[in-house]
DNA sequence: GCATGATTAGGCAACCTTGCCGTAATATTT
DNA sequence: AAATATTACGGCAAGGTTGCCTAATCATGC
């Protein structure tokens, strides 16, 4: 990306004061990173010495990096950046960032997703998510009820009504990244099932280019075959593909293990290093990831007639407000 | 971009080996382009030089350029080129080149998108799309019924159903391409209306990076506010955004009154060079277009509550096919 | 207090990208 | 047929991008 110098020296000014902090080529390559913006950290150093000259960035030491000038920041507040449209990739590393789940305490933030279903509706509903969760087509095994009045997020639930809260996926880029492990989250998708693994994508949209959610826009629009997946074993679900650096496929491997006792496995698959996977094809260097949707329990309802308001990457909330499916499927049978 | 070097070479061999012509590198950046590899003359001649010296290409004259040479076939069949996996932007860009309606005769072919309701829907269904296209929401005023067992395209009609075609907005591309003007779509979305004139895009999916068309997505999702927009002015229509040279603005406009005669009219928006245009963004050089929905009668419907199946950039048909809506319409309650 | 390891910076070199401009071959016009 | 216009090529130069390698600096552990 050859992105004609002023602006990557503004977007890395940018990224210096907001980290506020002496930051190295490394560091605010991995920032700049964030915002779509790709360079070498050699690279960054190289516009860096330029800043130097120019007074806009200092060199505190070679060991802590440089901070933004005075006058770095002046020249940043003419620079008027024109800011993205708010595509839904920046929201991903944005909640990812935020969460601070932590397996050592079982607790802490994760993120969710959520729907609202009618109250009279709860009891077919549980039974239609029931085998999603069963099959483990979900992201993980946890869900969450609210009740009119509740809030889910800046959700509040309407009266008659039941909130449902799923885990998203993106939970687990948190969870990554938290392990020091880059996450890039490519595609949102459909994916085809046989036999309960994975096939194929059918259909599929970048995270980067896209400010509606894409798993929410293919359950919208109802072109999932959940409940089928679940019960047959051959459907096509909502999954997303991310890419992790091939040398951390192994510690990938160990997080997932501990994700499951946590109840929030929700990686299906995870390719070789440079292999395509499920026809995707993953840049040198890096190894495809595919996550389940966590609201293809909610894709089975909504496949099932009933026109659903959901809402994916809805916000954080407490993993102790969860609960094993099961669980809060055998307590409403009773209550 | 810093396309390696060796995938440009390779990418040039390809274009080259489809052309079956001698061609000069303007002529091969601008097939790049359509592939998402956008660099400039000059460096596709810097990169012609280095296949000339490897024998790969070869120089005709100072005219008419190069042409791949045997050796750079042989090169190409073992360069394993991944193919993308489908996304839409080709598949614009390919109906968009084959099709070729034309002014002077009035005839030829234009790209629809096609939708099927029941039978005894259609007078509801008519009623819903009449104020539309009365208030030029849509792609122009032409539309096309089909009965059972007739066919659009490769969607041949069930029985007790009615197919609606209806033009597709990318008909506006082939006729720019046509004269001459090489377009770029950028995004499918949705743009908020107020008072019939176009204030902000509210969701955005770019082509390139989709295999669902946004529109159809869209629509499906009944996220469109069509019905409102046609009523009163303000509302969320289906639109898409595209990218034409700065100096073909003038050109765009002209061919957009003979578009309009032929009651091909769909462009919403012309934006000024380098402007961004509803909140978008336009590269230095280029000027942006906001054309409407073809589906945006069909939105209407699917608002209405049921449910239609449609598919957007369904196929090529024949101009003549088509008819004013407001003949249809009348033609219907008639018989 | 000193060795070790981690992190950062920057020199060097290779290569990619691109604007500008002059030259050459061919089409088109007069 | 000659003049003009068009189109393509490639030299030149400036600048971006990056891998490789070495030096400086600081935290940490012995």
């Amino acid at each position: 990306m050859n992105t004609h110098g002023a602006e990557a020296r503004t977007a890395i000014l940018k990224v210096l004061s907001e980290i506020r902090e002496p930051a190295g080529a490394t560091r605010i390559g991995v920032e700049l990173g964030r915002a779509g913006i790709n360079l070498s950290p050699r690279t960054v150093r190289f516009h860096l010495r330029q800043l130097d000259e120019q007074g806009l960035t200092e060199l505190i030491s070679p060991r802590a990096g440089r901070v933004i000038s005075e006058a770095g920041r002046e020249e940043l507040a003419h620079a008027n950046i024109v800011e993205r449209v708010g595509f839904i990739d920046a929201r991903v590393d944005e909640l990812a960032y935020q969460m601070d789940f932590s397996f050592e305490k079982s607790a802490g933030t994760i993120i969710m997703n959520t729907a609202v279903i009618l109250k009279r509706e709860l009891s077919r509903s549980l039974a239609q998510m029931e085998p999603v969760f069963e099959k483990d087509l979900g992201m993980g095994g946890l869900l969450a009820l609210a009740y009119p009045g509740e809030t889910l997020g800046r959700l509040t639930i309407p009266p008659d009504c039941i909130g449902i809260a799923t885990v998203c996926s993106v939970t687990i880029n948190g969870i990554l990244v938290r392990h020091g492990i880059p996450v890039v989250s490519r595609y949102g998708g459909l994916l085809e099932i046989r036999n309960f693994k994975p096939v194929r994508f059918v259909e599929l949209i970048e995270y980067k280019g896209t400010t509606l959610d894409p798993l929410e826009a293919f359950i919208a629009a109802r072109m999932t075959k959940v409940r089928e997946a679940a019960r047959t074993g051959e459907g096509i679900i909502g999954a997303s593909f991310r890419e992790v650096p091939a040398n951390a496929r192994a510690a990938v491997k160990k997080l997932h293990t501990r994700m499951q006792a946590a109840s929030l496995g929700g990686i299906f698959a995870i390719g070789e290093p440079h292999r395509p996977l499920c026809g995707i094809p993953v840049p040198d260097g890096r190894t495809g990831v595919i996550t389940t949707a966590g609201l293809n329990p909610v894709a089975a309802l909504q496949e099932s007639g009933a026109r659903i308001p959901l809402r994916s990457l809805a916000s954080l909330e407490d993993y102790a407000r969860f609960k094993p499916w099961r669980d809060v499927c055998r307590q409403y049978r009773r209550g």
